[in-house]
DNA sequence: TTATATGCAAATGATTTGCGTAGTC
DNA sequence: GACTACGCAAATCATTTGCATATAA
């Protein structure tokens, strides 16, 4: 789960302090938090949206096997949404970058079931 | 809606052509269309999947008031993988990259709602 | 008549919401 | 007492699946 946690990974994890809450107090705690800019809602792809508490800018890789999600911390984009802009008629306010790949250990799996095979058996 | 449907606005289109077909036809074909690689499923954010009859990498954006995603014809990132490969332990397969921002439609009527305002009454 | 595709409805998974109540000022 | 946050359960939304039947090879 890295740090890039889902609301039921959450809701997991504070479970175990407070075996009471309920999986919606988290999602209502999630989206105050974003709301006030204390944390960020990752607009990924993926089912399950991620939260990260890292505000700056930054990109992120998504395993397309499991769904765990890392850091890509390579220099941003700083002219991109200019360019952009000069392309298309949308008022733009941001941009997302998603890498794509297999994280270390599902890499592993897929060695061990089709070892010299780069074929991935993509589930997502 | 662009040229990036959604699986229910292309049943709605099908639905005028074929009134009996089911919703679960509609995604169980573009699920066969996609594996095969006749079309491509989005990895964008938001909360429905869109789909795509281009083939070609290329990148896209998508309005946060009201879904729409459109083209962004810019040129690809072509070495931007191996700069995340340097950063990162994952089998890097691909990446995603995707501008946030409001359409002209929406745009205009940010304008009327509340002229000299910035600050928009994100929806998504 | 065998395989494949479909309709239909129920199941699933993620997230949201209504409502009544416990805790706080 | 009024407010707020919460637990709980039901509701919603997007998508998937099981199953019985229609369709095609």
């Amino acid at each position: 789960m890295g740090s890039h946690p889902t609301a039921d990974e959450l809701y997991e994890r504070v479970r175990r302090r407070l075996p009471r809450v309920s999986l919606g107090t988290v999602y209502r705690n999630l989206d105050v938090l974003s709301e006030h800019g204390k944390i960020r809602r990752l607009e990924l792809g993926g089912t399950q949206k991620r939260f990260d508490s890292r505000l700056a800018d930054h990109y992120h890789v998504r395993c397309t096997h499991c769904g765990r999600v890392d850091d890509v911390p390579i220099g941003l984009l700083s002219n991109i949404e200019d360019d952009a802009r000069s392309e298309c008629s949308y008022h733009i306010t941001g941009h997302t970058l998603e890498f794509l790949g297999l994280c270390p250990e599902c890499r592993r799996e897929e060695m061990v079931s089709s070892p010299r095979n780069g074929v991935s058996t993509e589930s997502e």
